[in-house]
DNA sequence: TTGTATGCGTTATCAC
DNA sequence: GTGATAACGCATACAA
């Protein structure tokens, strides 16, 4: 069975084809009656307009696309229902769309533009690493949201929204040192990363240089490359090498709730108290961060804030009301039970 | 600056439409000298063909939908990344379609089939309510997963791949009862639910019939509707509760794992040891379970054997090489440390 | 209030 | 190996 067009809908009517369009479109020139009688039609055979002709013919469309790179992130799951609601305030509607590992986000933009007709775009996740001239491809206003950047990028013409993450990280090593620790593990991105894992690391180093305590190798842990990146099996088998290592250290900094929750499963199992032998920290504040037991100290980045920001940035550049705005928000070390001082 | 059509490279490069046509969809009957002229050009200009355009001429197109209802459910992001990587196995594409809660996935189903001109379909989650004339509506291959089926759908034709929510619950709840409890407090869904809730709840019923244990309506405890379904907070708010109203019991059984968190937390909190005081029992097998502190005891779901299954049971119904198939897998009860004998 | 005709950007058909 | 042209299904300017 072929699929109705609308043009079957109208011969079974016995209209015309505008007069269809206008009734499925809520247009107003048309009468509630033979309205009333072709939207009957249309439900009774199951009519559903096709997509693909719709946008190929329209020329706006008050619909904001979600690209999200790295979806395993629960971190972005609020994030896009925060997206969702404040989109559909707006009364545009909202496309998700997910951006593959190896694939170029810009690229995967401009295909969406072209299809969809966007007014905007909001990227989610994923580390931006492209030059001015890819970033300038892009014909729609955009805002880039929680996405890695490097300090490179500082003077590009672009609008994002985001916590310090190096100011952040310095906050929470900062603290532990204040608890008295000097012997501080982290738990960080590769060191080829080039995005947050690099500022969260670089905040750890700063801080540890401010308290006078030397950089030492063995405390810097990047996260296992064949297992789940800033997941909780990754913290665990990261922190359970430096345990079986002999390594000593007195706290530990994981750059993401998910390792710290691995990391703190390592310590418990091998018989180590939280926070008696060892300090846990992690970073982004998740919920599971607050229910862990014993509760963790992390640093909790402002979701709504950052996602309604963003809509407003995204809303005023559609509307030219600005040109770009690059905001860092603060966001809130959360002292819990993991983390205490040293005695 | 209006974007690039096929046409205006066609220009540029002094050939006809078709010509271009073929450069970027890799056809065979082009020299390659005129192949990689057209693509260099196509490069240099930046241009991105219109999906739309391509959809709506297009007849086939070896693209797979995934939709999924519900995407806060962690236990989801798994199995996408096993669906995406399954079907990118057998060369076709893969499509991400969030639905919304309000939305029917049929409606949005047949929008996407007609949009994209899918060949196949995989609902992920949400509860099936539709009868069988709205299921009929769908021409394309299509398989549930995990989807949340009433009974009443034995026996419609379609075809299904997930676990058996009633059985699984009462292996749960009979392993609890063997453990010697007699007072099991059930975290459940909201009494309306007619999906997993309603299955999961009944296989906690049973169980406690067949150990000759009376229901007691101050230990079936469906989760605060106020709070987002199956999460931390709703286990916590529930079991804090019940604490709070001095309700006895000897063991929680929690039909998701992370609602076995919050309980956790609260009991933990409220100074009850686990197990010793009281065992917790979670559903799904989320990393997270085996990483809370203690592990929680709870039911694996086979995601991979799931995902795999129903791909391959999609495939077979697009090749024609099978009719309905409706297979249960069974789950792992997994033993950790969050139960224990009754004293 | 309604209908007819045109074009959106691409691919498929067919002729060269 | 290449190019002109007709669809694909819809929305809209314009005519009625």
């Amino acid at each position: 069975m072929a699929s109705l067009t609308i043009i079957d809908i109208a011969k079974i009517c016995g209209v015309g084809v505008t007069t269809v369009s206008r009734a499925i479109n809520n247009h107003p020139d048309i009468s509630e009656e033979t309205k009333a009688m072709i939207m009957k039609v249309v439900k009774e055979n199951n009519y559903v307009p096709n997509n693909s002709a719709r946008n190929l013919k329209r020329t706006d469309s008050k619909t904001i696309a979600v690209l999200i790179k790295g979806m395993n992130n629960p971190f972005f799951i609020k994030m896009i229902d925060l997206f969702e609601k404040g989109i559909q305030k707006k009364k545009y509607s909202f496309i998700l769309h997910r951006v593959d590992e190896h694939q170029d986000e810009i690229d995967v933009a401009n295909e969406l533009v072209k299809e969809k007709k966007l007014k905007g775009i909001i990227f989610l996740g994923g580390y931006l690493s492209h030059s001015k001239e890819k970033l300038e491809q892009l014909m729609v206003p955009y805002v880039l949201c929680t996405v890695g950047l490097s300090s490179e990028f500082d003077n590009y013409n672009y609008s994002y929204v985001s916590i310090d993450d190096y100011a952040e990280s310095y906050k929470m090593v900062d603290y532990l040192c204040k608890l008295g620790h000097k012997r501080i593990a982290i738990i960080s991105a590769s060191m080829r990363d080039r995005s947050i894992g690099q500022l969260r690391y670089l905040g750890y180093k700063q801080a540890l240089e401010d308290h006078g305590i030397a950089l030492d190798e063995q405390l810097i842990r990047p996260m296992k490359e064949h297992l789940e990146s800033y997941s909780m099996e990754n913290g665990y088998a990261v922190t359970k090498e430096m345990i079986d290592e002999g390594v000593e250290f007195t706290a530990i900094f994981a750059i993401s709730d998910s390792m710290a929750i691995g990391a703190s499963k390592a310590l418990l199992e091998a018989g180590r108290m939280i926070p008696d032998h060892c300090s846990v920290a992690g970073f982004d504040g998740l919920d599971m961060a607050y229910y862990y037991h014993p509760s963790i100290t992390t640093i909790k980045q402002p979701i709504s804030e950052i996602a309604e920001e963003a809509i407003r940035i995204l809303f005023d550049l559609i509307h030219k009301k600005t040109t770009h705005v690059q905001k860092k928000f603060p966001a809130e070390l959360i002292e819990r039970a993991s983390t205490g001082t040293m005695k």
